[in-house]
DNA sequence: CTGAAAGCGCTTACAG
DNA sequence: CTGAAAGCGCTTACAG
């Protein structure tokens, strides 16, 4: 039970004043190499560690960042928060998470938190809610106050800030492209988030990889039951060769789907989704994905941050990074 | 860009004092009916928040909880934190995240980062290295600081702290004797985490069960390719009829052991796993597995971190909770 | 009912 | 080289 010593104290037992103490632990040349040593020794005897809310008063900061996430059961929001962990960690921030479970009305609550000065900055991917009934208003009252924020993950909303991203059009050109050089033209997507914004960018690099075939074979549906049958149609009816999922439910629906009806993959048909390693890895077969590369994500989302509250971006522009993806091949896709 | 207001500057503004200020804000009764509205008025006005960190050093508290996550990518911990962060808002406490990706150098450090005083009181549940080599010395040291700790998940250490854990030793009990009710007796357990704790409790669960049959069918390791080997083994060649699996690792070797032996599951052989909802539900076939509850995990150690903290608990006497699992059947089992 | 003062634990410009 | 003082932004016991 040490419990904590203070500088008073310090002071007292060791006959100076205060400012002696707090100098000499600081390595003021001010002080003389004696004193400076009697004061270190007594605090490493007591083991004082100065009290981190009194030295955030008075530099007039929080020492945290605070992180908003959309749901952490998703393994990509996970990794991502470990990214940024290690990278505040580097900064001596302390990372306070709040989780919004993609709902508007909890991320209005924690934006209002937000505001009240807890953090230094914030780093937030959007809600789906938010998105879907485009109400913006209380992002607009976290940006107008002076306190940085960086939206990661889900950024193109038109929204005032740094960016942190994942290249979610060129990622799905390129895998369509990828299936085009291999010969296959009858290339599917299925999408259950279509009505977001990383929906629509893969869905748009898709259409654009397909512009020259005559037809597109694309499906979504926010209802897995009718995702799912749109799905077996594209399968069973239209004899797709290849299908790019956009998210981690149309993936699952297109194994099952192939499952139950018998489709071999990768012989019958090449599957490739835009899930996470962890799952995709075990998946039966294992399911060739697009790597987001989330942790670096995470890391670049801080470091923006930190750029921003040293000043290092001007006031009024904005920075934007993409974080490249990387196809990576596992059994689905067969090569 | 609304800069922060002081109590200081809203005294100026109304021509009052900082203590009428911040008693009228406070509905202290000393306080005129009439200062209080005009008061209120304008700090609506300006939109004032009073600043946590002063009001934390006043109160010499943090506000925070701090939270040791061992593995992050693990949906149980990214679920545990949920709960936590739900319940600590209840307090109007933030939650700071350290994940020590299961290593011990890291858990020390954030240990040390602890003992600082960055936050109210810790949850923690102890990296796997740390428990594999004995070192608690840095547990100790945070123990015996005025820091309240609970302990989360990974409880039979033998540290002196509240406690609140999953009943490992008995969900692996029942799940045995599920197997043995329904006539089968070549119960076999595979482990990649016999060397830990919770690991130890599921086994020690499952030999229970057996003790009245002739032949165990445990087989162990933390190697990957050896544990599969030797599941291969314990299917093929012991013909095992049902498997329980402690871990999330042993499951997926199962899993693939019986895909590539051609052997049907669940008709040739039935599985349990110790693994999460999310990724049960996605397996092929989906996998029946032992529920823990971790959201309710999550928010019962916050609640007993607060019992703690509003001193509701003796010094010296600690709190040990349970949080009991349940069994979901999925395809594995064909029940 | 209002305000001056002390204090939470620290840092730092200033005086000696 | 050392210390007294002011101040970060708040709360609250005390005096008036």
């Amino acid at each position: 039970m040490k419990s904590k010593i203070t500088l008073k104290e310090l002071a007292k037992l060791l006959n100076v004043s205060v400012s002696t103490v707090s100098k000499a632990l600081h390595d003021s040349p001010e002080i003389s190499p004696k004193t400076a040593e009697r004061v270190k020794e007594l605090a490493k005897l007591h083991n004082y560690r100065p009290n981190p809310v009194a030295v955030n008063l008075k530099k007039s900061k929080t020492g945290t960042i605070g992180v908003v996430i959309p749901n952490i059961s998703n393994s990509f929001f996970a990794r991502v928060l470990s990214g940024m962990e290690a990278e505040a960690q580097k900064h001596d921030q302390q990372v306070i998470t709040y989780i919004s479970n993609e709902s508007l009305e909890r991320e209005k609550q924690i934006c209002d938190l937000l505001t009240s000065g807890m953090v230094d900055g914030v780093l937030i991917a959007v809600s789906e809610e938010t998105q879907k009934k485009q109400a913006y208003d209380h992002l607009y009252a976290l940006l107008d106050y002076d306190i940085p924020v960086v939206i990661y993950d889900r950024i193109n909303l038109g929204l005032p800030a740094d960016k942190i991203g994942v290249d979610d059009e060129k990622s799905f050109y390129e895998a369509t492209q990828f299936f085009r050089t291999k010969g296959l033209h009858k290339v599917g997507l299925a999408s259950a988030i279509h009505h977001v914004g990383i929906g629509q960018l893969r869905i748009k690099g898709y259409e654009q990889a397909m512009q020259d075939e005559e037809n597109l074979h694309t499906v979504t549906s926010t209802k897995p039951v009718d995702l799912k049958s749109k799905i077996r149609n594209l399968i069973v009816s239209e004899k797709i060769e290849a299908l790019l999922c956009t998210d981690f439910e149309s993936a699952i629906l297109a194994t099952r789907v192939a499952y139950e009806e018998n489709i071999k993959i990768p012989e019958d048909l090449k599957l490739i989704g835009y899930i996470s390693r962890e799952v995709a890895q075990y998946l039966t077969p294992s399911l060739s994905y697009i790597e987001q590369h989330p942790q670096e994500l995470g890391i670049k989302a801080v470091e923006i941050l930190n750029n921003r509250l040293d000043g290092k971006y001007k006031t009024g522009e904005f920075e934007e990074k993409i974080v490249s993806t990387t196809l990576v091949h596992l059994e689905s896709t067969g090569f």
